[in-house]
DNA sequence: ATTGTTGGAGAAAACGTTTACTCGAAGAGC
DNA sequence: GCTCTTCGAGTAAACGTTTTCTCCAACAAT
């Protein structure tokens, strides 16, 4: 009869009786309410620390109604350019006493649904999506409850949702730059998957960017390289097969970035005096891959910071700024070594270091 | 009076009600409960549609006392073997209905603890660690709770808690008899943080290979590389200035590897003709870096499914196999090109492809 | 017909907290 | 010295579920 299935871990109530005060002086004492006398405070620590105890989140949750949880959803976790959002914002997230709930899609629409479902029923207090598609319907529900919302790059334009632009056009425009003075004109672009809006913003700011340069973009020169290194390989493959071959290729990520880099290699094209290559995201790795590529950076640490400040902002509605504001990150372009000015087509092929 | 913060989100009771029920059989039928009418089951379903209803999880857990979260500590997701790992985790336990709580410590101690104290105050069903160096009081309340624990590599040997062995022996025994086969004497290690269990344990891996193989390993030839590539470029670095330059270098884990591969490209020293080098890990990206590199794989995959099922198995103790089970994880060589034969000292420099 | 059984639905008691609310003691003002 | 505040601790009522228990109806067996 006395036997559960576990012992039935520490209480509240035996904090209170072994520190000879009522539950609610416990209470008081761990969330550091002033009122409650320096000696009884004593005697409680003094109690908690003796046994052992661990408060239950859940229960405080269900009667205080704040998790403390801030959900976030990225497209792949694969990506190395995520994890390094991923543990930015686990960083601040300590600091502030939240704890992430956390998923990766997989740029599966179901599957996000699922999470965020998931991630209602956990009571998180917050989510940040860094991935967008999401049915209206599902949205509605998240808007109905008033869940404090951040969307990650390109979001829906409601209301009361905050929204995190990248500003894409700075560094793109950079690139182009920096590729044009360079004498490149046959310049690819490698996209993301379409479905997916922010790659499709990449790919609109790379041709506006292309436009004010006065530069072509003939059809074919915009291929998918659906954000992975596989994509990048055959986004590559494709290109090369052309008559005219660009002579530069900006890829919508990274990791595209380096599959276009190793098939140039596979096929005996050197990067950079071949080819020039510019990545986007300044994944850690991309400083020390071979050769270093050349790679529009956008903070992640920024960005973690950003949306997740945005949440707080939101939930704690006292401190500014308001839910539904727009913040912005910009991009930059950071050279190192995967471009270079344009050879003459005809040359002979090059000796070994790029650098 | 009616105005509270939100609108207090809708209630098993507000379910109850619209389907013309006891809250009990809402309960009931949400939890698929084979006794319930199934006219009665139809009802409430349709009300749970019609008025958008989330179950709380947190009530939930506070009366059943499981939340069906289980904790997954790793060192490091900026090191992209973690995040394989990581997703093969997720994905099977969204299969198994579970959440994840995920901590990247960074290799920290004291980080570590405090993941640890907040995944008992969530009240984790579980958690599964791959890092060790955790301190024995913290080990002691997760004890005395009774918290299912797995250890990913090297745990404690404990009673109660499972383990998931890795037979590095294997994987390196293959690689130094690679090296070997190819001529190579002078082989060096880049071992991980010495603080870490695994770590340590590769670095014992690669010295009983070598004795096994008769081969000597001079002072200085194993120097760590912390896992990560700024480690293994330093570690290189130091091992390029030795007058005997090592012809061959392992490391423990690919990262680093990567690191020594871009040091010795920085040198001029030629991968693989100049110097053959061979990770540990096989992230997946290790395929696409040029060149391709050789690697010591272990399934990610498999590596999270066993560590899931055996807290699975720990928690719903009817199944087999009981808790403190240790499970095995073979490791082999997967051959790129990133390592070749051992060449004269004297040659001269190297064309340019390596393949 | 009467009594047992069975099965399924509702009532009510947990679960471990926070948070009004109550209440007594101590100090201030007259 | 008496009432009026103020302050801090304790009591009790939530929070949204699951789960045990109770109860009633229906059906089987005598």
């Amino acid at each position: 009869m006395k036997n559960r299935k576990k012992e039935k871990a520490l209480d509240i109530r035996d904090i209170a009786k072994h520190a000879k005060v009522s539950i609610a002086t416990v209470s008081r004492t761990i969330n550091h309410v002033s009122t409650v006398d320096p000696d009884l405070a004593k005697r409680v620590w003094k109690a908690i620390d003796e046994l052992g105890y661990y408060p239950n989140t859940q229960a405080r949750t269900l009667v205080s109604g704040k998790s403390r949880i801030f959900g976030l959803v990225i497209p792949d976790i694969t990506n190395p350019f995520f994890p390094g959002i991923v543990q930015a914002f686990e960083e601040i997230a300590i600091q502030y006493d939240y704890e992430i709930l956390l998923t990766s899609t997989g740029n599966d629409q179901h599957r996000m649904e699922k999470a965020i479902r998931r991630m209602i029923e956990r009571q998180v207090d917050g989510v940040a999506i860094m991935t967008f598609g999401m049915e209206e319907e599902l949205l509605e529900h998240l808007h109905f409850r008033k869940m404090p919302l951040v969307f990650i790059d390109v979001g829906p334009p409601l209301p009361l949702v905050s929204n995190i632009r990248i500003q894409y056009q700075i560094g793109v425009r950079q690139a182009v730059q920096h590729l044009a003075s360079h004498h490149h004109r046959r310049i690819a672009f490698v996209s993301g998957p379409p479905e997916l809006k922010s790659a499709t913003a990449r790919t609109l700011a790379f041709q506006n960017a292309m436009a004010e340069k006065g530069l072509e973009v003939p059809d074919g020169m915009i291929v998918s390289g659906h954000h992975t290194v596989e994509g990048g390989l055959a986004a590559f493959e494709q290109l090369a097969a052309r008559t005219e071959r660009p002579t530069a290729v900006m890829c919508s990520n990274d990791v595209s970035a380096i599959g276009v880099m190793r098939k140039a290699y596979e096929l005996g094209i050197q990067v950079p005096d071949d080819l020039s290559v510019i990545g986007f995201d300044d994944i850690h790795l991309a400083e020390f891959v071979i050769p270093p590529l050349t790679s529009i950076r956008m903070s992640q640490t920024e960005l973690a910071r950003l949306a997740f400040h945005a949440l707080l902002a939101d939930v704690e509605r006292t401190s500014l700024p308001p839910a539904g504001t727009e913040y912005f990150l910009t991009t930059e372009l950071v050279l190192r070594k995967s471009t270079a000015p344009v050879r003459k087509p005809a040359a002979e092929p090059s000796k070994t270091h790029p650098f």
